[in-house]
DNA sequence: TTTAGCACTCTAAACCGTAGAGTGCTAAAC
DNA sequence: GTTTAGCACTCTACGGTTTAGAGTGCTAAA
């Protein structure tokens, strides 16, 4: 349903829902003709909310209260009245700083960004990936530690780094390790992982016939690393900042949080559901998760050549300044998407 | 200063302590007649407690309220009182479970151990390293991914795997790399890493004059990485549980608790003074570190060929099961060390 | 030395009463 | 028709009072 408000509804219901995200009090219709010059009295402002609150758009804690924004209020808010706050020079600046120091180590620029972001917000910050999956391989090795065992690195040429050892159930040479090494980086280098476990497997086992069984073992490991990331790669920071909020002074409600950001599987579920472009912001009962129907979410995915290998949200209270919110996550998740598509490539 | 009580005066602190490590609540006379059957009437123990009291060992929050443990009550209680509770054997197979299956990485067997802390009481677990600083090398390599980079990994005999990116300044050929490796292989295999670097470096020197510049640059990248996992191995969990201790109903407490945690730098602090073997208890202000001046921190360090390479901790609020806590640790340091010492050695 | 008895103290919860903020409604003004 | 002043009404938050109950310390008797 789209509600279509007169100018001055509209007014009424941006300066409720902007006094509520500063104030965290219900607004009165005084506070609203005396903070926000609409030209009018408090009795009238009265009346616009009177019909504001019949539309749903926003609501009374009790009788003779002040007024709070409903979720379709803020929702309203997000999709119409919102104006993208913008960062300063200065905010800019510093996430420029992250993305252009020499780091050759994907980890360290997420970490060294979580740590930004929660000096630019009161917010809860948490990153997933970024996944191999979608990355082009530099380069395999295979190396022979013991008769049945071999360790395996991968370098994505993206500079992420990837080990794990592999267990033969049988002795397997140097010399055969060194072979199926060699035919893989032949074969696969500059390939993404997706794209290797489909289309080029048949060539490599025309090859190789010999260490079929080998291969078999290699071509495991590796899917399993490219998964890696995707299963346990979640970073987060921020859980101190959020507890500013007035909405978490209760211990109930810290509770909550804290379950959420030790659980961390609603967290990656929350990122994994993220998959359009630009920003997603979802607010209260929109989220699919019982656990967070009382935040307000707003997520955004990075790129790497095209492909989406990871994500990156903001949760706070449904009260949550999503102007400047969804400003910062639209340009960190840019800055990190042109920061992983090779400009700064190492190779 | 060393005090000596009668029988029924350490009874009778006895039950104060145990009483309130479960009720949280003040222990009156009364209660302890009823309880623990001491065969006076709750009139005697109120005298035995006006005793204690004078001497510092229980307090009261205030006139005509039940007694509370001082901190030093506390401290009699751990060095003369206590029985220790020991596990179940239920509980120990679980311990033994996690150590006893197939894992090829350490930090995995951390995790796992942080869940069933976790599971077994209500108070934070925090482990630190393992660094490699005291672990034995098992080989080293170089891998060229670019004529000036190189990718360097360690394997110690433990099975920790550590990979760092090496850059050089000029080019380096793969010959170079591999003859640099294989040196370092020959003289260092072995040796543990705080060995390598005092030691046997000259040998190594003569033996790769004109590798001179090169190796520099490997031997300082091969210390920051025995160092990492020292500087930022910091494995946590159970801050949700914390949180059911009574103490934790204030959001004062709370945040104060989180600031710990994601602080991280007094948890490393804190494992990184323990140094005596045994485990270690700290009762309030018995802690250096002000922020845990209102907690009780149980620690003990794990072993490493009879080097220390890590240590674990248990914190919670100074009204804390010492008893069933530091059983706990203690068994879990003695697993751990069992089962770094390489009866599980996988080479 | 122990204990019953009793007066005393303190806390926590329940229960006011009041001030203040804010609304809805009505009737007058524009 | 729209806006506004005025007023009665409602609800919350806060401070003060009362009360029940738990627990002690002290005294005197066992």
């Amino acid at each position: 349903m789209s509600l279509n408000l007169n100018l001055r509804k509209q007014q009424v219901l941006e300066a409720v829902v902007e006094d509520h995200i500063i104030t965290a009090e219900p607004v009165s219709s005084r506070t609203i003709a005396r903070k926000y010059q609409l030209g009018v009295s408090p009795a009238t402002i009265r009346n616009e909310m009177a019909d504001l609150e019949e539309m749903g758009l926003i609501e009374q804690p009790h009788t003779s209260s002040g007024r709070i924004p409903s979720q379709q209020g803020y929702r309203y808010y997000v999709d119409r009245l919102m104006r993208k706050s913008g960062l300063t020079t200065d905010e800019e600046g510093q996430i420029h700083t992250v993305f252009a120091r020499e780091a050759r180590e994907l980890a360290l620029v997420v970490q060294r960004t979580i740590k930004l972001v929660t000096q630019l917000t009161d917010y809860l910050v948490f990153f997933s990936g970024p996944q191999l999956e979608h990355a082009a391989l530099q380069q395999v090795w295979l190396i022979p530690v013991a008769p049945e065992r071999a360790l395996m690195v991968i370098v994505s040429e993206t500079g992420w780094v990837e080990n794990k050892f592999v267990d033969f159930d049988f002795p397997v040479t140097a010399e055969d390790m060194e072979q199926v090494a060699g035919v893989l980086n032949d074969h696969f280098r500059g390939l993404t992982f997706s794209q290797i476990t489909r289309t080029v497997l048949r060539s490599v086992y025309q090859e190789l016939t010999e260490q079929r069984l080998l291969l078999d073992y290699v071509l495991e490991t590796m899917e399993s690393l490219a998964r890696r990331e995707c299963a346990d790669g979640l970073y987060l920071g921020g859980t101190r900042n959020v507890l500013k909020q007035p909405e978490y002074q209760d211990v109930q409600q810290v509770r909550k949080l804290l379950d959420l950001v030790e659980g961390e599987q609603t967290l990656r579920e929350i990122l994994h559901e993220t998959t359009g472009e630009g920003i997603t912001v979802r607010i209260g009962r929109e989220n699919r998760q019982g656990q967070v129907q009382d935040c307000g979410v707003i997520t955004a995915v990075y790129l790497l050549g095209g492909n989406i290998v990871g994500a990156m949200g903001l949760l706070g209270p449904v009260r949550m300044n999503y102007a400047r919110a969804s400003s910062i996550v639209d340009y960190i998740a840019q800055s990190l998407s042109d920061y992983l598509s090779g400009s700064h490539s190492y190779f």
